[in-house]
DNA sequence: GCATCAATTTCGTCA
DNA sequence: TGACGAAGTTGATGC
């Protein structure tokens, strides 16, 4: 059962136990109050006195929120103790968290408003697509793509210091070492494929091979890099392979937008 | 002037209004909902009914919040358009980003509580201290902290594809590229650092090379293939830098926590 | 606008 | 638990 309480521009005390008792009861709080925000742990910052909105969620983390911007301008992932006390003539909501030890606290001088709601529920599931080991698992499945004539030895073999996307062989009988980026490959994805490389010719001293970097686009530093390295680039359009994808998990069920929203609504 | 209107428990033409019209306003919309979720753009993601926060700012970012942990499921950064529409017995939120092309779609099916807020204000300023390039300015002003005798050329060194922190020379004469984290340093900083020895050296093919990696800490594997590339680690304390900093710029301003927040309130 | 790098990155996964 | 790599990374800076 979901109950929801809540409080306008009600006076410091009244806010101060209404946020203690939500606080209390895991419930997950609102409020769009007029603070001041200090952390020290991992990093250390300060914040003058603004508007803002204060998310405190059932599990512990808080978020604090400025009128404009996707990401919060201060936050705890999750706080093992939070006190609200009240402090000259403000509240004081603090968040502590252990390992890391970090303490963020914020000091409201004013409530526009707080709501508390208990008894949210959510057990959904969520699905993501089109992202790097859908594209390698297709590419592995379809290596013409990437060169005619491939044959794939190995999904994500393991090197010393990580995995290569792909091991395939070459109708010459090369080796080829494969990395798959799903965005712009950078100098990152050249030195990571060239440390993949590195330790396969290590590991297979009489074989030869060749390395293969395999992006929708490669920055120019990044192609240049890779050339003066020995390594090639290969461009694949990620979207033609998203939905080539779908496409063929198409019988495992539908996934289009309506349909996914009509089987659960 | 800041104004707050509210719905509880609203019916959904009721609350369809209301957001209607708090978008339009440009308010920040606060609703504890029951929803489905889509994305489609840079990814793609499908979500199941339940119970979520969804806020909306006055620069049309959209945040969807499951009612654990510190991440939104869902957002949009920034919207272009925002639409609302009523579909089937729900309420369509749409968001379309363009550049990239994003649509976010909420189907919500309850509205368990909607707030909308005009009129916030924050102009504070964000202070952070103890960042990398703090680190990095003090140790470049004091290189005796990572080895003595040591003379900074430089700071921010541009070689190619990228920036060394520190360029100094030691007292042998020998180049020193000095590569600065303020965490654990991992296998990504030794690969990191051995890049820009490496360019370095090629640039200056007659001079001896040297570098150091200096870091809070290092992991097992990174301290391994340092030394197996001829490079060398230094251990330094960051918090101890980030006090020694404080106190040189102490005549700047006070720092501290109470003393921030009293300056302010 | 592109490229590069840091981040209180967060988040998964695997040893 | 620590380490490593990906992210719809985001965000800032330099060119």
């Amino acid at each position: 059962m979901t109950t929801v309480k809540y409080l306008a521009e009600p006076d410091l005390d009244k806010a101060h136990n209404f946020i203690s008792s939500a606080v209390a009861q895991r419930d997950m709080i609102v409020m769009a109050v007029k603070c001041s925000v200090a952390y020290e742990g991992r990093g250390a910052s300060r914040l003058g006195e603004g508007d803002r909105l204060v998310i405190v969620k059932p599990d512990g983390a808080v978020l604090v929120h400025r009128p404009t911007g996707y990401s919060p301008v201060n936050w705890q992932p999750d706080s093992h103790v939070i006190t609200v006390e009240k402090q000259d003539g403000r509240i004081l909501f603090r968040s502590v968290r252990k390992r890391p030890r970090e303490v963020l606290e914020i000091l409201i001088s004013r409530v526009y408003f707080v709501v508390a709601i208990h008894g949210l529920l959510d057990d959904a599931e969520f699905i993501e697509y089109l992202d790097e080991s859908e594209i390698a698992d297709y590419l592995a499945r379809h290596p013409d793509l990437i060169e005619e004539g491939l044959r794939v030895v190995r999904r994500e073999r393991p090197v010393e210091g990580g995995y290569a996307d792909i091991v395939a062989v070459d109708k010459q009988g090369r080796y080829v070492v494969i990395e798959v980026k799903r965005v712009t490959a950078g100098i990152d994805a050249v030195k990571q494929l060239h440390r993949y490389v590195e330790m396969f010719r290590k590991a297979n001293a009489e074989a030869k091979v060749r390395g293969i970097l395999v992006a929708p686009a490669i920055t120019k530093d990044a192609l240049s890099l890779l050339t003066s390295l020995g390594l090639e680039y290969k461009h694949v359009d990620v979207a033609r392979i998203h939905k080539k994808a779908k496409q063929e998990r198409r019988h495992s069920g539908s996934l289009s937008l309506l349909d996914f929203i009509g089987k659960r609504g």
